[in-house]
Order: structure tokens, then sequence, then C-alpha cells
DNA sequence: TTATAACTTAAGAGTTACTCTCAATTTTAT
DNA sequence: ATAAAATTGAGAGTAACTCTTAAGTTATAA
């Protein structure tokens, strides 16, 4: 059984967070002792891992709260979450085209002001003068 | 030249949000017409695109606003803003870690759900029941 | 065995980055 | 010429945190 505290470090999410999705309905089957105090098992470990996935992919918590309300109803929603972890799936890997495509860019201004500051040039590419030659990526 | 609306659909930001960064300082070079009218030149499409860059990879407004400025100063900063693609390139290259670790979730997410369907099972996954060994990633 | 430091809780205020609505122009297409 | 579409800034609204506070709980150290 983890605290609150144990389960943020473990899943590097701040405890905040936690506590911020507790609240919106992500965990309803987190136990509590005798103190009030949230006791996260393995399996709520899981649970975590999902609703992390799902929102570093950008899923609204409005979606998310869905997702969970459905594995809650049980195996009647079977398809319907299987549509949604391929919608996330789908917009996961959109999300790595355009990661991609601005890794590449980053990796040509890192050339070019290397280039400038081995060189000891100076930067052509300022709103004053318009050049854009040298800016087609 | 390109009204706001012409950006908007060639970068793929709605023109609300071009507002907010044109408001937010972020280019502060884009010329009005004689009616107020913004007029992006390709220049400026170079600008929107590394903004967009930067801001999709989780770079603060501020931080942003920050580099702006920064190429305004124009040479002497050349040093700073090359720290700054360095460090935003180490950011993406983290998140395209991330992204591939919650890609591999997904799919697994994907084969649980397609074999329980195709074989029409039940859902061991469930937060009345703790089974958590077929959940292992 | 107390005390004191670290942890937990909920409620609610504050922040960031949009996102939308509005009303007043301006431009474009008939 | 006039109706439809686009542009503007101001400002309200929203999502998802993020932080503060105050009260209570637990662990460790003298």
């Amino acid at each position: 059984m983890y605290t609150i505290k144990e389960v943020a470090d473990k899943m590097d999410i701040s405890e905040h967070t936690l506590r911020f999705w507790a609240k919106s309905g992500f965990f309803p089957f987190v136990k509590r002792n005798e103190n009030n105090i949230r006791q996260f098992s393995e399996n709520d470990l899981e649970w975590v891992k999902i609703v992390k996935c799902l929102r570093s992919v950008g899923t609204e918590n409005k979606a998310i709260k869905r997702y969970i309300d459905l594995c809650i109803i049980g195996d009647s929603t079977i398809k319907e979450r299987y549509g949604i972890i391929q919608d996330t799936k789908k917009k996961a890997l959109e999300q790595m085209e355009e990661l991609k495509q601005q890794l590449a860019l980053l990796d040509y201004k890192e050339n070019f002001y290397q280039n400038l500051i081995e060189n000891n040039l100076k930067d052509t590419w300022n709103p004053m003068n318009n050049i854009t030659e040298e800016l087609a990526v």
C-alpha cells in the first residue's frame, strides 16, 4: 500500500495533481485507512498509469472520467473502451510525427547558432532584416 | 502577405491563439495595413513556426517572450539563444521517450481489449476485483 | 515521552494558456 | 450596393492544474 507521496514519487506526478485527479473521480476505488488517508494498492497504481497515459496524450479530463466510468460499468462497455484506446493511440502517433518535425526544426536551429558561434558570425535572422533564405527548414 | 486566417490555416493554429500570441508579444514585428489589419510576411511565418515549435514542446509563454526579446536585442544574445534551443531539444527528446512508453502501454491495452472482443471474454481488469497479473506492461 | 518535523487532508484562491463572445469596422462577392 | 465573410480589441469563460492555508496524523529523535 502506498501513500499519495509514494505514488507521486513512483509515478512522477505531483501530489497536488494526484489529489486533483482523485477529486475529479479518476480513482473512485482507492481505499482510505481509518484516518481518511488514501492507500493506493498495486492495482491502483495501474489505474494511475493509464490515467497518466491518457492525460499525457492530451485526453480531456472529462473523457478520462468517461473511460473510468466505462471500466466501472464493466463488460458491456468493452467495445467503447477499445475504441477510446484506438483513438488515443492514433492521437499519440500523430503527436509523435509532430514531435519529430519539431525536433528537425530544433536541430536546424541548433546547427544555425552553432555555426554563428564557431565562426563568430552575426545573426542575419532578425525581425529588422527580412532575410529568409537561410531559414528554409 | 497573409491575413491572420491564412496563417491560421497554413500553420494549423487557431486565429484566437494567434491573436493571443500577438497580444503576448510573440510577433512584435508583424506589420499592419492602413486599416490596422495584420499582414504576415514569409519571414513572419518562420517566427510563427519557431513559436509553435517552442510552445508545442511545452515552453512557457514567458520563456517564449524571452526568446523573442533576445532575438530583437540581436547578436550579443546568440549564446543564450543557443542554450535555449539546446534545452528545448533536450526536453523534446525526453517527450519523445515518454511518448514511446505511452504508446507501448496503449499497444498493450489495444491487444488486451482486442483479445477480449475476439474471444468474447470478460474484463478481469476492474476496480472491484484486484487482478493485476495481466496488467504488467 | 514529549516535541518537532514531516505528512495527510479538504477547501478554496491563484495561475497559465487558451477559447469564446461581442460589437464595431472592413473586405469580398454578388 | 448590399449581403456575407473576415478582422479587430476587449473582456468573459474554461480547463487543468498549482499553491496556500489550516487542521489533524505519524514518525523519529532527544
